[in-house]
DNA sequence: TGTACGATCGTA
DNA sequence: CTCTTACGATCGTACA
């Protein structure tokens, strides 16, 4: 059962329908502050609230500390089915692109208050609403994933500012948008039922939609954020906070002693990558750029500070005081997940770096007194989920653990006598799902592909399929986009008569990088599908582990997760649970049987593993990775 | 004063 | 053969 969302004047609208898309009983308009207690009621936590943009509504309920348990995000799903190949002989897929194609990702509500300074939204009425043809199109060959994301705060809508607190209403859609919920999930359920997978694609879709619930849910909770050991860490590394505009003491020091050592000015400015670079080049120290990797070969005194130098100033930069004031003044710091964000169906983030929090401020992110984290990642997961998805059984073999033996899969494959070191094993299958063709990955290669066949052939075929300028597909139905118009032009070209070998060499080469970029697609892809399996399964169960007594520590989470443990932080394979120490280990338990279950859920019987390293602690630092 | 872009580096 | 994937954030610089 659905109950389809909308906005019906200053009310909003609650539609019941059945999973097989017809109306199931009158439409029934509700105030927008009674949402949260429909929502609550018992017969309507068992239905799938199906919405326009999980971000558009669920905050609000969430606000109201009232979760829901199942969801139908109708643009995360239109985005699929437009673009999958299983669907691709539907009503949908070959209809014209609709309002719903255009529809960017509504930005969670909140956010730090200078959110409006830093990040400019745009102006209503000159919305770049994207190109259609960009969501499968690329506009830049050189650059074969990137560039189709919407503009992530083109929403069509001015987003609340001000006070960082969620409204109470669900924002419905802007007036400008003629979009019919309803009609729309039943398109979308015959389109399902048209597929060729039904099968794959409705569990793509429930599991896209529940991770909007639960990026939903992060934001809403934030991940737990000590500001006073992150200070601790910043004054330890740089000296106290400086004056604005000052430089902190330690960068001073170093700075002045790059100077010196170099016999630069005192006007020498180190921030400025050409000045510093002439400099240097004065000095003879014989660098061609200030890379990190290409500094590190040199022979000279003044290497060692500048290094020191960079990796300083990027921690005052990207995750120092400002970051802190900005993204984690009270304590937590939440963060803007943006599901589906990339291409393969990995999260995005927008705003305070998520997916790039950087080791050495972890420290920082500490459970609540009386609570602790539970951290888990997948060991070796897109390996093993090509495996799993060429049904390699030799290579799933050398993945599985056998009376306690390792579970680490480079380690299977040495153990296999395929490779001879764990260090080869890594760098040849990264090879493989990469398209790497050089160094020790291109070396090792051969041996992996006499000794899994099956698996290198599925990332061979991907690649010259993507060559060929067709779509690669993901385990569950998720479709790459096609190249771009320009790669197409100059595919064409080369094969003028007059073509000059620079253009044929241009088109070589960007016909291998879609090559590559398809290749990590239906690997990355699929992994990624399997991780959003294991969220949606580990916060139902979380859920179903029911609440705390009274009695217990609180924590300082809000409602509904005050007495409950609950997500706090996902990357890409990895999860942070916060949860009361009581409850650690059936946590630990959960997430591990999240983890068979998602397994079971791509591929079936198919014995592969997905094994985890699971690590309770009070801070994010101690779990090693 | 505001916008675009390359370089760089953080994450998986 | 600038030929290992996918991202976001920040800086300074160039330019309008």
């Amino acid at each position: 059962m659905h109950i389809v969302v909308s906005a019906e004047g200053s009310g909003i609208g609650l539609r019941p329908m059945s999973d097989a898309g017809a109306p199931a009983g009158e439409q029934r308009v509700v105030e927008a502050s009674a949402l949260a207690r429909e929502a609550a009621a018992e017969e309507a936590a068992l239905a799938r609230w199906t919405w326009d943009d999980t971000n558009n509504w669920y905050p609000a309920l969430l606000a109201q500390g009232v979760r829901v348990d199942r969801a139908h995000d109708l643009r995360l799903a239109h985005a699929v089915l437009r673009a999958s190949v299983l669907s691709a002989r539907t009503a949908l897929a070959e209809a014209g692109p609709t309002a719903w194609d255009r529809l960017a990702p509504v930005p969670p509500p909140g956010g730090p208050t200078a959110t409006a300074l830093t990040r400019p939204d745009r102006h209503p009425g000159s919305e770049p609403l994207f190109d259609l043809g960009e969501i499968s199109a690329p506009a830049r060959a050189d650059r074969p994933a990137g560039d189709h994301r919407g503009n992530g705060r083109a929403n069509g809508g001015a987003r609340e500012q001000g006070d960082g607190r969620a409204p109470v209403e669900g924002r419905g859609p802007s007036p400008d948008n003629h979009l019919d919920p309803a009609a729309e999930l039943t398109a979308q359920l015959r389109t399902i039922k048209d597929s060729t997978e039904p099968g794959r694609l409705r569990l793509l879709l429930a599991a896209e939609s529940a991770g909007a619930l639960a990026a939903a849910e992060m934001h809403h909770a934030g991940l737990p954020w000590r500001g006073d050991i992150h200070d601790e860490i910043l004054t330890e590394a740089l000296g106290p906070r400086p004056r604005p505009g000052a430089r902190p003491a330690k960068l001073e020091d170093l700075a002045n002693r790059i100077r010196d050592t170099i016999d630069a000015p005192p006007t020498l400015n180190p921030d400025s990558h050409p000045d510093l670079l002439r400099a240097m080049e004065y000095a003879g120290v014989g660098a061609r750029s200030l890379r990190k990797w290409e500094l590190e070969k040199l022979d000279h005194p003044v290497i060692a500070p500048l290094l020191e130098y960079k990796g300083l100033y990027r921690l005052y930069t990207a995750n120092g005081w400002n970051w802190l004031d900005t993204w984690a003044p009270d304590g937590r710091f939440r963060m803007e997940y943006v599901v589906g964000g990339v291409v393969t169906g990995r999260w995005a983030s927008t705003g305070g770096g998520a997916l790039q929090l950087p080791h050495n401020v972890r420290r920082a992110v500490t459970a609540d007194p009386g609570w602790t984290f539970v951290v888990a990642d997948a060991a070796q997961l897109e390996p093993r989920v090509l495996a799993a998805l060429a049904r390699d059984e030799r290579m799933a073999t050398a993945g599985r653990s056998k009376d306690g033996a390792s579970t680490d899969m480079y380690a299977g494959i040495v153990a296999a006598g395929v490779v001879d070191s764990r260090e080869h094993a890594k760098l040849g299958m990264l090879g493989a799902m990469y398209g790497g063709t050089t160094g020790v990955s291109a070396q090792v290669l051969p041996r992996l592909a006499r000794a899994f066949p099956h698996a290198i052939d599925l990332v061979e075929r991907a690649a010259r399929a993507g060559e060929r300028g067709e779509k690669v597909t993901t385990r569950l139905g998720r479709s790459s986009p096609l190249p771009g118009d320009s790669w197409a032009a100059v595919q064409g070209s080369a094969f003028d008569e007059d073509a000059g070998a620079d253009v044929q060499s241009r088109a070589r080469s960007q016909t291998r990088s879609w090559g590559r970029f398809t290749r990590n697609f239906v690997v990355q892809g699929t992994a990624a599908e399997w991780a959003l399996c294991w969220i949606a399964s580990i916060r139902r169960r979380l859920w179903a582990l029911g609440e705390l007594s009274s009695e217990s520590p609180q924590g300082l989470a809000p409602a509904p997760f005050d007495r409950r443990p609950h997500l706090v932080f996902f990357l890409h394979d990895e999860v942070v649970v916060h949860a009361p120490a009581a409850l650690a280990e059936a946590v630990a338990q959960e997430v591990r049987a999240a983890a068979d279950e998602a397994g079971r859920l791509l591929f079936g019987d198919f014995p592969v593993d997905f094994p985890l390293s699971v690590a309770v602690t009070e801070s994010y630092a101690d779990a090693k990775d």
